[in-house]
RNA sequence: GCCGCUUUAGCUCAGCUGGUAGAGCACCUCAUUCGUAAUGAGGGGGUCACAGGUUCGAGUCCUGUAAGCGGCACCA
């Protein structure tokens, strides 16, 4: 047979010579250094056999597709250290994940904090051992019976339910046996050391909140420890954005205990929600949006009619009068907005009608998902509601991915990409219906320059949606706005309207937010920020610091000049150095602060200091006001000018 | 909801093996009028999450409850 070589070179070997050997051929220390091998694109241990004509590279451990294998393989290490550790803890699986991974074990005795640096230690030990890893091809029964026989009996569960055609593979690393896909590094020496256990969790046989408990260790790992320094600063960093820790110091919002989340907003926080929401209103205005409002709390019967009671109940707040009339706090504004369009008759000249709602919604979410401002049981929505037929839905969806690019780019944030979550296995409507559908919305974001990532099975039950994923400063992905395809909801609560022909017809819906919520996002804003926003969103935009007492009268008067060029403005006249009201302001993340003292008073000037910099920029009052005045415009207000 | 961890002053945290609470920042008062990231001195402030229990004695040990944190599950 004949391997082909990254350089184009291509040499005759034996069929069934394995990677390593063909190294060894070329240098034995290649052969040496070697991690893995890519075998026609697939990555491979160096011990397998080669069975045809094939491309063939060499990897080295530095090699970023080496990675994912050294976290596996870390993760196998750990396995072995906790079975050593800990006799009769049952292994289940272990991948490798993002930055690191896990492995989830079944035992009686949960794992405690203290275990962790026992657990590292005994991996040390194994990774000096230098362990070789090799790989056996297993008959699947007698794999079953080895597997129940030790006791392992969630291996002998997944060999199980493996397809008959699968090859059974178990890895062999010193004493310790574990079934795994592969591949591997050929020891445990070159996994390294550069790893840290981070947390206990529990978690799910299978994802199956039916199922067992597991004990789940996370780890990260990393090539080098430089890497692995690297990323537990990245965390502390990341720590320092936490929009919980900010919303606290920047004394934005807080939470108690007799709501749990429910957000009490303060007002430097709620100034920012305000000018968040002018915003949008501005924006979803321009779009050609009409704006509702609809009520708090309905009747349950309202809500029999839209379905949410029967599906939807364990997630509403529900209260009973004195009268034991039952009614329930909106959870959605869907239904609210269809009554809206049902009200009296519509023509087909109003479609595509979008009924848009910052829609405060309740939900009673399990408490363990509560976190923060991201995951709360009180919000408002930017939601709006796309009435139209058919055959305006790709472009009307177009549309919308257009505008949530724009908007979310306006707030700082990229549009990283788009989902489109396709039909799950549990669905109502035909394959014709499912076809046509995603078929739309596909055609829509192309229609808008997006190309979607397929989410296959992602969709709702009754029709797909699109997701936009975005990015913020630090990598990390958000899921923020939606746009969800609905011909059941019209169904159910009768929408119609009259047609060219004047026949009765039924409106098709889009759901669609493109914040999600306002809580969530301005989360999301405090972390891509950390805290330190642009001017035009800031709460506080300038604060006016005087050096001395001798310049207080001057100070307020370029408070009033500023604050008259509809600046948010403070003064801080309070008899403190400049340096400390320096730091303080700086802290707080003011973005300008505006300095002034005895040369400023006479001149008729102030000193504009920017966050971040040291750098000092003098000019009149007026010239400042003119300045801050045009950089403080929200984004779509200042493209006009 | 499930698993693990945590809960001490407004905030961040210290309090060893049980002997009756401490720091920094913040706050208040006084002095200081000082040109770009912390001026000095003094002062007030805690039912140690809550409820039981063990003990002569509990912030410290045990049990339960609640909330917070990290995951899992959930997020039609």
């Amino acid at each position: 047979m004949q391997l082909q070589f990254p350089d184009g070179a291509k040499r005759d070997y034996e069929t069934g010579i394995t990677a390593r050997a063909v190294a060894e051929g070329i240098s034995p220390s290649l052969a040496k250094r070697a991690a893995l091998a890519r075998i026609d694109g697939h990555l491979r241990d160096l011990d397998r056999p080669i069975e045809g004509d094939a491309r063939i590279e060499f990897l080295m451990r530095d090699d970023p597709a080496v990675l994912d294998t050294i976290r596996h393989d870390t993760s196998h290490v750990m396995a072995e250290a906790v079975q050593e550790l800990f006799p009769g803890t049952q292994v289940t699986i272990g991948p490798a994940i993002e930055d690191g991974f896990y492995y989830d074990f079944a035992r009686e005795t949960p794992f405690s904090l203290e275990d962790l640096p026992k657990i590292e230690q005994r991996m040390r030990e194994i990774v000096d051992r230098d362990e070789k890893i090799t790989r056996e091809v297993w008959d699947r029964n007698e794999a079953i019976k080895h597997f129940e026989a030790i006791g392992e009996a969630y291996k002998a569960e997944i060999i199980t339910d493996l397809p008959e055609s699968e090859t059974i593979t178990v890895y062999r690393q010193g004493n310790w046996k574990d079934l795994c896909l592969g591949p591997h590094l050929p020891s445990t020496k070159m996994v390294g050391k550069a790893f840290k256990l981070t947390k206990l969790a529990g978690a799910y046989w299978r994802g199956d909140h039916r199922n067992a408990q597991l004990q789940r260790i996370y780890g990260t790992a990393w090539a080098t420890q430089a890497d692995l320094d690297a990323y537990l600063l990245r965390l502390e960093e990341a720590e320092k954005r936490d929009h919980r820790k900010l919303g606290r110091s920047m004394d934005l919002f807080h939470m108690q205990e007799e709501g749990r989340g429910m957000v009490f907003w303060h007002p430097k926080g709620w100034q920012l929600w305000r000018t968040l929401e002018a915003y949008m209103r501005r924006r979803l205005d321009a779009a050609g949006y009409v704006e509702v409002k609809t009520p708090q709390v309905l009747d349950r019967s309202f809500w029999e009619k839209s379905g949410h009671w029967e599906k939807y109940r364990p997630n509403m707040f529900v209260c009973e009068t004195e009268e034991g009339e039952v009614l329930s706090l909106k959870p959605m504004n869907c239904p609210g907005h269809v009554q809206i369009f049902d009200y009296g008759q519509r023509s087909y000249r109003e479609l595509p009608l979008r009924m848009a709602e910052f829609g405060a919604c309740h939900r009673y979410e399990p408490s363990g998902s509560l976190h923060g401002l991201m995951r709360v049981r009180g919000f408002t929505q930017d939601d709006a509601h796309i009435f139209c037929r058919e055959d305006q839905i790709v472009e009307e969806t177009a549309r919308f991915v257009e505008l949530t690019r724009m908007i979310h780019k306006d707030l700082g944030m990229e549009t990283a990409y788009v989902n489109l979550a396709t039909r799950p296995e549990i669905r109502a409507g035909s394959d014709e219906f499912w076809d046509k559908a995603e078929g739309m919305l596909g055609e829509a974001a192309r229609l808008a320059g997006v190309k979607p990532v397929i989410a296959e099975g992602d969709g709702a039950f009754y029709a797909p949606k699109l997701d936009f994923i975005v990015k913020d400063a630090i990598g990390r992905e958000w899921t923020c706005g939606t746009l969800q395809l609905d011909y059941v909801l019209p169904e159910r609560l009768g929408a119609e309207y009259v047609a060219e022909d004047g026949s009765k017809q039924r409106p098709v819906m889009l759901h669609r937010a493109i914040l999600g919520s306002f809580e969530r996002f301005i989360g999301i804003m405090i972390e891509n920020y950390a805290g330190a926003f642009p001017l035009w969103l800031a709460p506080t935009q300038v604060v006016v610091a005087t050096i001395t007492s001798d310049a207080e009268s001057y100070g307020q008067r370029a408070v009033e000049t500023l604050r008259a060029a509809g600046l948010r403005v403070e003064g801080d006249f309070r008899n403190e150095k400049i340096n400390y009201k320096v730091r303080e302001h700086s802290v707080a993340k003011v973005p300008v602060i505006a300095v002034v003292g005895r040369k400023e008073a006479e001149t008729g000037q102030v000193a504009l200091r920017r966050l971040g910099s040291d750098g000092q920029q003098i000019v009149s009052l007026e010239e400042a006001a003119r300045i801050l005045g045009a950089e403080s415009l929200p984004p779509d207000l200042r493209e006009n000018t």
